[in-house]
DNA sequence: TATAATTAACCCAAATTTGGGTTAAGGTTT
DNA sequence: AAACCTTAACCCAAATTTGGGTTAATTATA
């Protein structure tokens, strides 16, 4: 069976950044408006400060696993952060 | 401000396997249900057979970004693989 | 203004993830 | 049974992520 489907679908580092950006942008808004800082919202969520900034910041590829952790700081269902991805 | 939720509302290493298993697990079904192996996921997604299988079986922390990637190439909202649970 | 609080930007080392390669195991087909 | 396909299970090295520490920059508050 010849596929071919590699050639087109896949995420280019220019869409990867721009969705790192936006979940980013989102989590901050949503520490934010709960008016929680990086520094609290690190500690709640066991992960450093300096990841907390990194995350909002798009710097890196995330984990589900952190988003999840984050979202739970935040009391916030973890899926909204995808809603308007 | 004094602050409790670190006190309670943190992820344990169980629950964090679990969700794990479960999103490994929806992956498969999904990549079942198209009747495609592995290594086609693994080559369409361009992320690596071995990590595929990982992912599969739960054994790391995947990415958001990974879970796009093979969402993708599956042709599937990767969002959905966050339904159940 | 100045003081404090918050975030960004670094460096560095440790930990984790990822990919490539190989072999074994399990299942299916001939 | 043999050959084949698919997945698991390894090892290893490379790449990436993460945390800790420090300092600078930015923003808010007194």
């Amino acid at each position: 069976m010849i596929r071919f489907s590699h050639i087109y679908n896949v995420l280019t580092k220019e869409q990867e950044n721009k969705i790192l950006l936006k979940l980013g942008k989102r989590v901050r808004e949503i520490r934010e408006e709960k008016g929680i800082t990086q520094y609290n919202l690190a500690t709640d969520s066991e992960i450093s400060k300096n990841q907390v900034g990194r995350i909002e910041r798009g710097e890196y590829k995330v984990s589900v696993i952190s988003l999840i952790k984050i979202a739970k700081a935040l009391d916030y269902d973890f899926r909204d952060f995808f809603k308007y991805l």
